[in-house]
RNA sequence: GCGUCUGUAGCUCAACGGAUAGAGCAAUGGUCUUCGGAACCAUUGAUGGGGGUUCGAUUCCCUCCAGACGCACCA
């Protein structure tokens, strides 16, 4: 059990055995958090909450509770004004704390959706947001017990695909098509809709050829296959080049196309669908959602209703819960498909949760607007990987296998500097601040880690031992925040805020960085002093390279 | 027009309704006979305006200002 939870319920008790009656709104409002280092580890509000209730001034009730909270696992249980009770943990408490893993309880199925390219468009910069974003929150899950999956999501059907067909047919060559699939595939479908513009007549011949691949025409099967598979391939080279976790499940857009017309009679059988302006609707007026769009009045298909077929297929499969790591601009249409599914009753509660991010903007150094605002993935690695070479060439130009390092930076740099903003932010990716070794960012934390690690290797294998007494300050605050790592994943996943990881690891790499400077180590005279302190840098380094790896970023030994 | 989100230091960003609003960059000044100086320490500096709720508001509510993004036949 999490410490922050364990003295929530010693809180509780205290309250009860002092007679007052704590309501369900009021339970709710009372918080464990932790303190500022100054005053102790935890802090909780708890008298603030009740006094009204107990008629009592604040600062009373805190004594009263404190007096009761005095337990063994306490050095102090202090009162400060205006009514706040502080606990600061015993170190031999800590150590031994420290020590446990978390248990490991098996939760519920979820299904996590991000990486959701469209072929024949190249990868940019949003893609690499829910890619990044949506691993790290994979990772959490399952660091967490929670028995995730992923899916891709992948567009790979709609109506683009009979101008992209006709453009083949009319432009296409294979080998430029074997060799950048997405890029032939994208100029076609640029070329094609230019000529479209002026001639009303191909856009009628391009639909034509969408129909065909509906109902199944074999040249035009084979063709989009063909055109699917190349791209799919060239799309998952994001799992190498980025350290993205290989994906669970590939159920892209086609896969769903034989399972709207069931969706489509429910809604029917269900009384939601209207006729209106000769479309197919859910009219969502009544909840300030505007008009949910089913069936075009051409009757060709919407993204709604296959992304309500979308979400009832993987419930069926198992999952209980649902997360969609895209983009804020769809916020309306998850809105809109939510409260569909919820009219239609296979929904409740948050079983789905649109997990919104975002833009990325960059400043300065533009980089292409050939394609309007549109940065490529490609791009943005190319860019990074320069940047740390040359920076690597410069510090460290003797080190071992620098292209692995180079890599691993580059990677940790562009993650940590996503993860590490609030996701609902528009950021501005600055070259040169996510880049720099210096401050806040990726490489600081890594440097950190492999600042430990050159210690450990210096000394070689030892079995460490921490002792609780002689530690110092600085010593204290890293055991302490080592020991609510777990509490810190929790926390981040309640409201899937990768960045409250991202700050925890900057802090302990700070605290780490500050005990470097304040303490020797291998040269500490005092064997057991000594023995502690490199217990407490194996300890550090576990815990950032567990958190580092959360976020999908490779601790290094050396860099 | 309606809706959602955003507005914090010169810049880029943090902050479960909590205690003296934290960082990084930039600027200035320091530390060290470098367990990796890619470090550490310090100084200057901020909640868009106005109301309200609360013991307590950057956070919740109202309003105004500024910006971004959405509001059925594009995907």
């Amino acid at each position: 059990m999490l410490m922050k939870d364990k003295i929530l319920e010693m809180i509780i008790s205290a309250v009860q055995s002092a007679g007052i009656t704590v309501g369900e709104d009021q339970k709710s409002k009372i918080t464990v958090s932790v303190a500022e280092s100054r005053l102790g580890d935890y802090a909780t509000n708890a008298a603030l909450i009740l006094a009204k209730n107990a008629d009592l001034k604040p600062m009373d009730l805190a004594r009263t509770l404190a007096e009761k909270l005095k337990s063994q696992e306490f050095e102090k249980v202090e009162v400060a004004a205006p009514g706040f009770i502080n606990f600061t943990l015993k170190n031999d408490y800590l150590v031994e704390h420290v020590a446990r893993n978390m248990e490991h309880v098996t939760k519920e199925r979820v299904l996590v959706e991000y990486f959701q390219p469209n072929i024949a468009k190249p990868l940019h910069i949003g893609h690499l947001r829910t890619a990044i974003i949506g691993d790290a929150i994979l990772r959490m899950l399952r660091y967490l017990g929670y028995q995730v999956q992923s899916d891709t999501h992948m567009g790979d059907w709609g109506t683009q695909f009979g101008l992209i067909l006709l453009a083949y047919k009319k432009y296409g060559n294979e080998g430029l098509l074997e060799n950048d699939p997405i890029g032939e595939l994208n100029k076609l479908y640029v070329k094609i809709n230019e000529e479209a513009e002026a001639d009303p007549k191909l856009r009628e011949e391009a639909k034509q050829e969408f129909v065909k691949l509906e109902h199944g025409d074999t040249q035009n099967h084979a063709l989009w296959t063909k055109f699917v598979d190349l791209s799919m391939k060239k799309f998952l080279t994001i799992n190498e080049l980025m350290n993205i976790e290989p994906f669970d499940n590939h159920w892209p857009e086609s896969f769903y196309h034989d399972k709207m017309p069931k969706v489509l009679m429910d809604l029917k059988s269900k009384n939601l669908l209207k006729e209106s302006q000769g479309a197919q609707i859910v009219d969502l007026e009544p909840e300030g959602l505007g008009i949910g769009l089913i069936v075009k009045s051409d009757r060709g298909t919407t993204y709604l209703l296959r992304d309500l077929a979308t979400f009832i297929f993987r419930q069926s499969q198992g999952f209980t819960k649902q997360l969609y790591v895209v983009d804020v601009r769809q916020s309306h249409a998850f809105k809109q498909l939510f409260a569909i599914l919820h009219k239609l009753g296979y929904m409740k509660d948050d079983e789905g949760v649109h997990v919104d991010y975002g833009f990325m903007s960059f400043k300065g150094q533009a980089l292409s607007t050939r394609k309007g605002n549109m940065v490529l993935v490609e791009e943005v690695l190319a860019a990074a990987k320069e940047k740390v070479a040359k920076i690597i060439a410069d510090k460290n130009p003797e080190l071992a296998k620098a292209k692995d390092v180079v890599n691993a930076v580059a990677i940790g740099a562009i993650k940590y500097f996503d993860l590490s903003h609030n996701r609902h932010s528009d950021i501005e990716f600055d070259w040169d601040k996510a880049l720099d070794f210096e401050g806040n960012s990726g490489p600081y934390i890594q440097y950190s880690y492999a600042r430990l690690a050159s210690i450990l290797r210096k000394v070689g294998p030892t079995s460490y031992v921490l002792h609780s007494t002689s530690l110092t300050p600085t010593e204290r605050e890293i055991l302490f925040k080592i020991s609510t790592f777990d509490e810190v994943v929790v926390d981040a996943m309640k409201e899937y805020m990768p960045n409250v990881l991202a700050n925890y690891l900057y802090d302990l790499a700070g605290l780490i960085n500050k005990f470097y400077h304040e303490s020797p180590v291998i040269a500490e005279p005092d064997e057991q002093i000594k023995n502690s302190r490199l217990a407490l840098i194996n300890l550090s380094k576990n815990t950032l390279s567990k958190g580092l790896q959360l976020l999908g970023i490779d601790p290094l030994e050396e860099m």
